[in-house]
Parts: structure tokens; sequence; C-alpha cells
DNA sequence: TTGTAGGCGTTATCAG
DNA sequence: CTGATAACGCCTACAA
């Protein structure tokens, strides 16, 4: 049997609301007894309760975190790590929620499994519904949005523009003097709409490439291991050869490379190649690419939200992080004209 | 204000046991009773309050997860996903305790803030004090190993033999006629001790070596950005160049072959390389491999955590899973000296 | 099949 | 500074 409170309050002669108080207000309590208290804790091998503390507080001291996909992604187990980071130490846990199809997110809004069982709701990357959003929210749960959309629909959001950072990386193409420019959108099984981040990056580089009298070419490649065959089968069998390449990430970049040269494309001699995110892979092989820190996005979310559920009035609602251009050796001057 | 279970059963014009018994036991309630609690419910926006049932069964539905490292490490987030693919639908929540170095470790279990507060406690990957598996144990909390040592400091342990897998790829380079072979290992800041998996491959290769009469080289890196740099430096420096590098991880190998090929060595025409995981990059590139699957790992151990705390015998205590050698395109035979 | 009542371990309030 | 006591919301014997 495990010891309680009341073991404790008995074996050190005081009441139980003294033992409590030890553990949770330990300056309201005398030096003496107080030491006296810990003496026996530690002797009786006793610790506060969390479920206890947590049922009489009324709070659930538990996160839910929304996951559309591989819960190990680069991105998802960095939103992870930024989030428990900060929640842990503060005593709350994640508690991860796969929604894996549209199916799954109908059902977990109108079952509303965290009714009462959370104090937060968290959605990294994915679009909501308006309506969703307003029925959850009138449970007086908060809705936190990571790079979702639309912002309205949530209490708290934090998100890089991936759209505008993809214009980044076609501008900075463009200015090396590209004007064939192919994009490689990575389609996934399940519904589309679950992938906010990804149709944000296709339309920065359709609007950069408009807005610069480019004929855009996007290409699709389906979420498998083959995928960087396929993108690369797409290429070779184009009538005319990009000098560019923009891919949606770096995890399709990074291989594409490495095949490339394996069929005799020197890159970025032949071709220029994009990434995003800025992995560790694209570090290594010096991979001209987008940095975001889902990290940080996490650790900043977290902070707001134990703000937000400590009553206090969070400043910023809806924040937008900088990304930065990483312009390595994958890019370069497009080869004139002359040359070919 | 939240409803609770007496304004349901109130206006359900039940007993609160009959509310309870229908979310916990439906089949003991009759029908016509049981639709109408859960239509009120529905109505009033109830749902059975978990920290109040976790509370008042006295399991608190936590399970503490030991994380030596960066939390979104290959092997660490799958086993994390694996964990929680089992343990969430089964009403567990994984609790993520940072264990970066010996201190924390030390600190851990000396405070044991896990007493009372988690059902189980995992340790993935590195190596245990008996002494305090003894003094966890000890509080009737079971401590669960994944690839962690020694076997008997845990109640359930689960595995891959990563050194009897390093000596496979060995004996597979000694097979193609490498007899100059280098190993590469990783060097963490944290402590050592706390990455069991990577001493247990070094010593797999020197094992190899030995028998079969190789003189066996190690070298290390440290584990920062500029550790694929610092291979290759030690490697071109090295007065004779090995015809074939073993790589303690995919991490490192991808991009060293990547690197390698800058500097006009071909793999594995020149010199072949291995690595160990089976990542999605080394399927991409080819990487001759170990393919381990930690999501797996985590999954099963997952299950039989489950079962041993719903007081279930659990069959086998000490499980090692098997590991495979994925021979692909960055080994091959060794060129033959005469080539020279 | 349903209701009654006790108890889970803590915290907060209020009195001393 | 400390003690007594009433919640907190649910589950489960046990009784009806």
């Amino acid at each position: 049997m495990q010891t309680n409170i009341n073991d404790v309050a008995q074996q050190a002669n005081v009441s139980i609301a003294t033992v409590s108080r030890t553990f949770r207000h330990p300056e309201l309590v005398a030096k003496k007894t107080r030491d006296k208290v810990l003496a026996v804790a530690e002797e009786l091998n006793f610790s506060i309760s969390r479920s206890a503390t947590i049922f009489q507080t009324g709070q659930s001291f538990r996160i839910a975190l929304l996951l559309n996909d591989q819960f190990a992604s680069w991105f998802n187990s960095r939103i992870f790590e930024g989030l428990d980071s900060v929640f842990h130490p503060a005593g709350y846990d994640l508690s991860v929620y796969p929604i894996a199809s549209q199916n799954d997110r109908r059902s977990f809004f109108s079952t509303l499994p965290v009714r009462r069982n959370a104090d937060a709701v968290i959605v990294p990357s994915f679009n909501i519904d308006l309506g969703e959003a307003e029925r959850l929210r009138s449970t007086g749960i908060p809705l936190i949005g990571i790079n979702a959309l639309p912002a309205d629909a949530f209490t708290l959001s934090i998100a890089i523009d991936d759209k505008q950072a993809m214009r980044l990386v076609v501008r900075h193409l463009i200015s090396l003097g590209h004007r064939r420019i192919t994009f490689f959108r990575v389609k996934h099984d399940s519904d589309s709409s679950l992938k906010f981040s990804a149709s944000q990056r296709a339309q920065g580089f359709l609007d950069e490439c408009r807005d610069n009298g480019i004929a855009p070419l996007v290409l699709d490649v389906v979420e498998d291991d083959s995928r960087v065959d396929q993108a690369l089968t797409q290429l070779l069998t184009l009538p005319d050869m990009p000098t560019a390449i923009c891919c949606q990430q770096d995890s399709l970049a990074v291989p594409l490379i490495f095949k490339l040269q394996q069929y005799g494309y020197e890159v970025p001699r032949d071709i220029s190649v994009t990434g995003f995110d800025d992995t560790y892979y694209a570090r290594q092989i010096g991979l001209t690419t987008v940095r975001q820190q889902p990290r940080t996005m996490g650790a900043i979310a977290a902070k707001r939200i134990i703000s937000l559920l400590e009553g206090n009035d969070v400043e910023t609602k809806h924040e937008v992080l900088p990304v930065q251009l990483m312009f390595r050796t994958t890019t370069a001057p497009a080869r004139r004209l002359a040359d070919d």
C-alpha cells in the first residue's frame, strides 16, 4: 500500500493540512515543522499524488496535441519537443491525438474527448473548420494553432508565413537568372487539407512566378518511399530540363540531389536545387533552404498557453515568426543559353 | 461552470450511480435508461472527467519516459510514436522526463518524482545503475528498458542486439574482401554511459575485426554540426585510406557519402560505406545498413506494460528483436591491390 | 436494473 | 503558524 498524506501527518504529529502546506506553500510552515514533515515524508517514501492534486484543483493539467501525420516527422517531433520543454516542468502533460483523416478530425470535434479532460487543444499545421473551432471553444477550452489557418479560429496562434518564405526562395532563384523553375509538391495520401503548410508553399511559388512573368511548373509526387524516383522520372521526361528545382521540403531535395548527381547532373552547375526547413541533412550537404524553427515555435506557444491558463492577458494573440533564407551551395547562377 | 455527474443524474431522473454505469459499464444499464442518460449528457455537454476517474482508481495512468537526448532524434521520436500508439488509446499518457546528464539521472532516481505519479518508468537506450533500479522498483513501479542494460535491472526489457548487428555489417564487408575498415563513432557531449547502443556497436566492430585477424581502426567525431567534416578530415589525413567505412549510424553515413563524392571518391567503387538504423535517407540513397524498427519496439513494450499493469503474467520478460542487414548499393567488393 | 453511501488524497477556508 | 473540516467528481459494494 502506498503511504498517503495521513500516514505522514500521524507520523510527524501534525495535521494533514500542515503536510499539504509543507509541499504546496512551504513558506507558510515553520522551518522546524517543515523539516520534521519532510524527514518523515522521505522516510515513508511519500510524495504528493499528482492525480489527487489535479482532481481537487479541477484543472486537468493535460494538453491535447492533434497530430495529422507521422508523429515522428521532422516538424511534428520538434514541435512536441518545444512544447514539452515548457509544459513538462510546469506540471502539464501532453496527450497526443492522432488525426489521420478528415473523418478522424470530424469525430474528434463531434465527440470532443477532451471536454473537461484537457486544458487546451493544440493544432499544428492543418486547416480547421470554423464551426468546429467554435464548438470546441464554446466549451471553454482554448484552441491554439501552430502554422494553421484561419487565424480567427484560434484563441492563440503562432506561425511562419510559408507562402512568403517560398516566395523568398523563388526570388532568390530568379535573381540568379533562373526562368525555368520546377516546383515539387508532396501529395499526402491523407486528406490534403490536413497539410496546411504544403499548400501554402506551392501557392507562394505560383504567386512569385506569376509576379515575375514566369510560367510556373508544379509537379506532384506521392508521399511514399518512391517519391524521389517519382520526381526524377518526371524531371527526366520533361521536354525541357529546368535550370532550378524548388522542393517543398528538404527531405525531398536532399535525396533528389543525390540522385541527380548519379544521373550525371551536377548541382548547382547544371541545375540548382532548393529545400525548405533547414534540417540536419540540409546543413550537412549545403542545401539552400529556408530555416524555420519548430522547436522554438512550440516553446513559445507553450509559454503563451500557460500564461493564458493562469488567467493573464496574453499580449500577442497571433504571432508570425520570421524565417531565414539559407543561401548555401546548391544554388548558383543559371547557365546562359549560349553555354548550352 | 462545468456540468458534472450530478447535473446529469438530476436532469435524467436517475442516480449518479446509473450515470456512472452508463459510461463505465453500459451493459449493466437498461437500454431505455442508457439512452436517456446519454441524451442528457449530450445536451449538457457532459463527459466523464478523467482526472476524477484516475484519482478514484488510484492508478495514475501516466507513464514516465526518460529521454537521454534530443527528444526529436530518429530513435527517440519513433520509440515515442510506438509507445503512444498503444498507450493513448488505452487511456495512458506519456510524460517525458529529460535526462541529459548523469546528474539528472541521479537526481531523478533520488527524488523519484514519479513515486505515486506514474504507473511505469521506461528507459530507452542507456545504462542503468542496479541500485537505482532497485530503489525505484521497491516503490512498486515497474521499470522497463528499451535497448538498455543490464537486463536484470528491469521488470521488462526489449532490445536489439546492437553488438551482434554491427558484427553482421563487418562480416558483410569482410566477405566482400575488405580488410582496411574504419569505424566512425559519434561521441556525445553528455555522459557516454547515457548512450548505450553507441558503445555496443563500437564493441561489435572491434570484436568482429579481432575474430578475423583484422587490425581495427576506430575514429571519433563529436556530435555537432561539423561531425561529417571531422570524419572527412580524419579520413583524408590517414596514411592509408580504408576500403570500407562503418558508421555508427545512418545520419553520419549519408552526408559522409555525399562529401566523399565531392572529394572525388566514388562510393562504392573507391570505398564502401555502411550505416545503421535504416532511416528514410538511407533508403533513398541506397545505403547498406541495419534495419531496426524502434516504432515496433515501442508498441510491443507498451502492450507488455499494459498487460503487466493489468495484473497479467507477462510471458516474455526480456525480448531481443531481430534486425536485418539491408544490403544495398553503397557496398561492393574491395578493389584488389593490383588495381591500385 | 437501479439507488444509497462511503471513500479515494488533496487543497482551501476558516477558526484558533 | 497550525488544525479541523468541507468540498472536488467519480466508482463500487451493497442493498433494494
